[in-house]
RNA sequence: GCCUCGGUAGCUCAGCCUGGAUAGAGCAUUAGCCUUCUAAGCUAAGGGUCGCAGGUUCAAAUCCUGUCCGGGGCGCCA
């Protein structure tokens, strides 16, 4: 396609020298543009630049050159059969190209490289780390963290498309006053939570709590306790000292609650159908990085306070002041985090660090970015955050500790339950086959709902609008692939094909699959999944049109529609794989 | 106050980086289409001061400046 391209443009340049008239090629190359309109066609040049330079009428100049350009593409045999026609409207140049080659090439280079279509060499000297969704062991995970592993497990996949060695990590905060917050309600309120049912949100189950809701249940217990006396932060402040000191008795509850979080939370992140290569606890952490604060106090890096306390002056960054140690010595959250940085790529030899973390920590990270640039321990340019925004509520932000969340097994669940519904309305199936699927299109659902919004952008997501099924939704891309297994079900053996005189539709269809390689791309460069995820949605509903308009069966152009839905078929599942969305051959 | 992200149809969002021809979807509303490959589908209609004001340009939702509104951040919290 680039050949062609530069082919036109060499035609521009001769057809204009040949008019006399006065260009300059690099305006050419600036106003040649590429259409996806199936009136303006596949490429067009406006020529309005050319017209102040010339004093002619743009109109006028777009004849001519169009002219000049069309008995030049007539003289070259190569570009006769590339070049269907051009067409002249009002200032516009346009240049259709021949759709049943491109239709050959396209659909013989996908059956050929099937699953690996679109895949590319770009990242293979990369060993990346992907940090994700870093939970705290005090809750369950909510919307706002299945958001975070959808991000982190499509981008994931994505970098290793392009040939990069991903290591898949998640660092649990594991440590600090808010696990002591469940942990003091454990000790004091405990049998009131379970005697008293109200207190308990997962109400489904209630003999068989999920052990991570049990420890979140807590902590709302305690936020609600602490309210009417507030001394219980105090003690929760106690608590977490006696924790540091390594108190026998803290220290076997907060195993127990933390296990009873991690096994909890491990099992959601399971079922999102993601696996992670590496943990981390800030437990073994959160006092390392010292060392570093002081060596870099050493090379004068960063400065003591009169009270002793250490810091660095960012103010030429626009960042200010940030204290790395207490005056008693201790860390701070920021000074581990340079330590663990830095341990990702001794102990993995990576050369990427990339930290899916939501955009309420952009400061953060700036400040820790410019400290490891400057203690010449990582180069900013290896380290990345992936920010993305919030998911609220209608009313505003989700909060943990007022248990105004969307829970995510809570919502998985009630997804699922509402797909069942509706296979039952559907189809006759048996019950395993009925939890198979639903699971299957409830996760679809979700995870398209949460990645289809650019990645900068918040969601507002409301729970009393359950999550669609229809229209630009995950069931609706299972549902166009499933259309596209059934067709195919019903031939024995792939035809071999040739191309007649092409639909509109089926040049839609042609084109949109056509452009995977560049949104791939796009959303390769710029760590944004979203773009797969709409492109995965425009190019399933053009195939719908085409459903539509196009029967393929006993048609007269069957043997090249079969292709052509198997190759709609081929990329729209490399796309949901990339979206960490599963497929299925029946709806 | 400073930094940052956003403001496009009643609602949820694409498009903005890299300016181009009538600004696109979905939901909701209305009217159609299932003896033919899966109706979780398709077709059509209505619905827009692209926050506002300037500027640059032959051309601005898109670039620049200012301004208003909203989110987030600016802790020896994490």
């Amino acid at each position: 396609m680039e050949e062609l391209k530069d082919l036109l443009i060499k035609i521009i340049e001769d057809s204009l020298s040949r008019l006399n008239y006065i260009f300059d090629i690099e305006e050419i190359k600036a106003n040649f543009q590429e259409s996806d309109s199936l009136n303006f066609g596949d490429y067009s040049l406006p020529c309005f630049f050319l017209s102040k330079k010339n004093i002619k009428n743009p109109n006028e100049i777009a004849l001519k050159l169009g002219k000049e350009i069309e008995k030049e593409i007539k003289k070259d045999k190569n570009l006769r059969e590339k070049i269907e026609k051009i067409e002249i409207k009002n200032s516009y140049i346009n240049f259709f190209i021949n759709k049943k080659e491109l239709a050959f090439n396209l659909i013989n280079e996908i059956e050929k490289k099937k699953e690996d279509y679109g895949k590319e060499n770009l990242g293979k000297n990369n060993k990346t780390m992907v940090e994700f969704p870093s939970p705290n062991t005090n809750k369950p995970l909510h919307l706002g963290h299945l958001r975070n592993l959808s991000i982190g497990e499509s981008v994931s996949r994505i970098l290793e498309f392009y040939n990069e060695k991903v290591i898949r990590a998640n660092l649990y905060n594991d440590r600090g006053v808010h696990i002591c917050k469940s942990m003091l309600a454990y000790q004091k309120f405990k049998d009131e939570l379970e005697n008293n049912s109200e207190n308990i949100k997962n109400k489904k189950d209630k003999e068989k709590i999920k052990s991570d809701h049990f420890v979140g249940d807590l902590y709302v217990l305690f936020s609600k306790k602490a309210k009417e006396n507030p001394e219980l932060e105090k003690q929760a402040q106690e608590m977490l000292v006696k924790w540091e000191q390594g108190d026998k008795e803290i220290r076997e509850l907060w195993k127990k609650l933390n296990s009873m979080a991690i096994t909890g939370i491990k099992e959601t992140i399971s079922l999102f159908n993601v696996k992670h290569d590496k943990e981390y606890f800030e437990s073994n952490i959160y006092e390392k990085g010292r060392e570093i604060i002081l060596e870099g106090l050493k090379n004068g890096i960063f400065k003591k306070e009169n009270d002793n306390s250490i810091y660095i002056d960012l103010t030429n960054k626009g960042l200010g002041k940030k204290y790395l140690l207490r005056n008693d010595g201790t860390s701070i959250y920021i000074t581990q985090d340079i330590y663990l940085s830095k341990l990702k790529f001794d102990e993995f030899k990576i050369n990427k660090s990339i930290y899916v973390v939501g955009n309420e920590q952009e400061y953060h990270f700036k400040v820790l970015f410019s400290i490891l640039d400057k203690l010449k321990l990582l180069k900013k340019e290896n380290l990345y955050h992936l920010s993305y925004g919030m998911v609220n509520l209608p009313d505003g932000k989700m909060k943990s500790r007022e248990g105004t969340v969307v829970d995510a097994d809570d919502l998985i669940d009630e997804t699922k339950e509402l797909v069942k519904e509706e296979l039952k309305k559907r189809y006759i199936l048996d019950e395993k086959e009925i939890e198979r699927r639903s699971l299957i299109i409830a996760l679809s659902a979700i995870k398209y709902m949460l990645l289809k919004t650019n990645i900068k952008r918040d969601i507002t997501f409301n729970p009393k609008e359950s999550i669609a099924f229809e229209g630009d939704t995950g069931p609706y891309l299972l549902y166009s692939y499933a259309r596209a297994n059934s067709i195919l079900k019903k031939i024995k053996k792939l035809p071999e094909f040739k191309i007649k005189d092409l639909k509109d539709e089926e040049i839609k269809l042609l084109l949109k699959i056509n452009e995977f390689k560049k949104t791939l791309n796009e959303s390769y460069k710029t760590l944004n999944p979203s773009l797969i995820a709409n492109y995965a949605y425009q190019l399933s509903k053009i195939f719908n049109e085409f459903y539509h308009a196009c029967p393929v069966i006993n048609s007269e152009n069957e043997d090249f529609r079969l292709h052509l839905v198997l190759a709609f078929k081929q990329i729209l599942k490399i796309s949901l794989y990339l979206l960490n969305i599963e497929v299925l051959e029946e709806m």
